[in-house]
DNA sequence: TCGCCGAATGACAGCGCTATCATTAGTTGA
DNA sequence: TCAACTAATGATAGCGCTGTCATTCGGCGA
């Protein structure tokens, strides 16, 4: 069987449906998208011709004429990162049901691609947007403010939101983190981050926040890269602050997949994670808790970043105002073994 | 600033660009779809209306005139799933550019689901579509096969393809595993299997395969769940398994998640990983090269089936056959500390 | 010189739906 | 009883683009 330019089956169309239930197509439309303007008897009518023919609504036709599409454009900088996929996850789970379609951009950290994209999503009129962090371009920024669709910005919190914002203070949770390792007990610790983006920048900010606030120096104890993030890379990172800063004694790293690369180079090494290193990631994946010795994380809230996204889009869709155009999720602190300086 | 109700600004049309550039609409459109058919000049001057009026073509109004979307319909179980991920990846990374939009669709491992799923992608009249796996319901099957246009079920093998597909055999891919564990000298090789869908199903008969073929009797050494899978679920696993057939000396774990929590159990538990107890992943994500000690596994091609897959329904959307309308990618044993009896 | 041809361009209709306004039927109060 | 309303339904005109067919025009052979 070949498939490709087969004759297009006919297709079936309101005018359809209209005639099976003798009826008009245009209150055949009414039927499916306010009932209540439909009296019971049509509508059962309608209902069931449609079933019968089994109609499916063209939404390139009504995007056309109510000049109006179903997509909800999400533009992530990454699709492999896991915790994209966590939002995502969020994000499908509460629009699945929904007469609403969410469309994938990857944006690979690279602003050029964005604006481009944005203006590709903008010219299908979409219902709303969502888009990941604070830091749009100037050109993205005045394409979005222009956009006549709700917009909500994710992952992170900043002073002017666009439109909408969910997320939280990467700043204040990488703060918290290292004073947690301070109040460990740990006198050096160090920060090691795979690519830095903007929020891996706030997270460092934070780091050196609580230096501050504690008095530490911070020494040669930072040691980031542009390269994307992987376990391997945390293996590298180590080696290369431990050779530029051997008095090191814990580690906040910007992720977990870092997190776990340090912890397994550890073991390679011979170090004890916990009594002669304490050890910090970033997001709470899965793996951290189940991981032998359990690693301490700051747990964010990624499912519900794109639930919430998606809730205050339709919110504002259906002329709901949302309960406030800026949330923000918080975080948490996961403190386990990693951190522990009298494990067994 | 409040978004949603705003009036719809302008939009520039081909009419307005074919203004600028005195010419007919009909011919911007050519200019932009099929530019061999317009002349040079006429062509450069239809460019620079464009640039300069910032035109950008309604997709809802081509698919509408055309009978033919941009969409590019992908359907997935998971979204979290980093094996899912890589696929998306690589799929993504091979769309960027092209004329087509990659829309996915989140099965969420339920046929009712994906029949769904199918109908709302079909009504869209997409380019192409990606479907998970050879086992799909008779509905989708049905549906899939009188649909005009290509199709690419990704994953999987099976005979009887609805168009073109591209995967690898999970079975064999199981049994090359069993049989290097039963080769590194371990004789009573167990299986651990969370989340078994179709294919996790085939993986287990591989390993059955291998058994058979070895002389070697299975006894109680098959633990699986529908559960889905986790690195936790790995510790559960092992518990349960070493409960009912405390024999094993090895363990096939149906993906990587499940391997690393084994490992990390048999840590805890003070269970040499290699001489006491030999393991083996599947899909050999990133973490199995770099975990302590390094774990074997069987390396599946994930991002080179996204990128193939669009690859089959670029060819035949373009007139082109595709090289081949099933594509083995193989797969590859990735032979690491873990199943080496004599690790140190 | 004329007719023919292909390359380049254009006119026109219509894709399937919805916004808008018009019409009809049914209800109410004075 | 009838104007004045509301609820329910329908007619019409596009939305912005592309498929199809028509037209124009210069070049070229006979």
């Amino acid at each position: 069987m070949t498939k490709a330019p087969e004759k297009a089956p006919h297709r079936v169309t309101l005018e359809d449906v209209a005639r099976r239930a003798q009826t008009s197509s245009i209150t055949v439309s009414r039927a499916l998208r306010r009932p209540e303007m439909v009296s019971e008897k049509l509508r059962a009518r309608i209902a069931e011709a449609v079933t019968e023919l089994g109609y499916v609504p063209d939404p390139a036709a009504s995007a056309l004429a109510s000049r109006r599409s179903n997509v909800i454009g999400v533009l992530i900088p990454s699709v492999t990162n896991s915790v994209f996929a966590d939002v995502l996850a969020g994000l499908y789970d509460t629009i699945a049901g929904q007469p609403f379609n969410a469309q994938l951009g990857n944006t690979r950290y690279a602003p050029g691609i964005e604006d481009a994209l944005i203006r590709v999503f903008l010219g299908q009129r979409p219902a709303g947007l969502i888009v990941t962090g604070v830091d749009q371009s100037p050109v993205s920024r005045a394409l979005l403010e222009a956009a006549d669709c709700p917009i909500v910005q994710i992952m992170d919190l900043g002073n002017a939101p666009i439109d909408m914002m969910v997320g939280f203070s990467h700043r204040d949770a990488a703060r918290t983190a290292t004073e947690h390792l301070i109040a460990r007990g740990y006198s050096c610790p160090a920060f090691i981050g795979a690519r830095m983006d903007p929020r891996s920048e706030r997270r460092l900010q934070g780091f050196r926040d609580a230096l501050a606030a504690a008095g530490i120096t911070e020494g040669a104890r930072v040691v980031t890269t542009t390269t994307p993030s992987s376990v391997a890379l945390g293996e590298t990172l180590l080696a290369q602050l431990l050779a530029q800063a051997p008095e090191t004694d814990a580690i906040l790293c910007n992720n977990d997949d870092l997190a776990l690369g340090v912890q397994f180079a550890a073991l390679r090494r011979g170090i004890a994670i916990g009594p002669e290193l304490g050890l910090c990631g970033f997001n709470d994946l899965e793996v951290m808790a189940a991981a032998h010795p359990s690693i301490t994380s700051v747990r964010t809230f990624r499912r519900e970043m794109g639930k919430l996204a998606i809730e205050m889009l339709l919110a504002r869709i259906e002329g709901r105002d949302p309960d406030a155009k800026v949330r923000d999720l918080g975080y948490a602190l996961m403190p386990r073994d990693s951190t522990r300086r009298d494990r067994a």
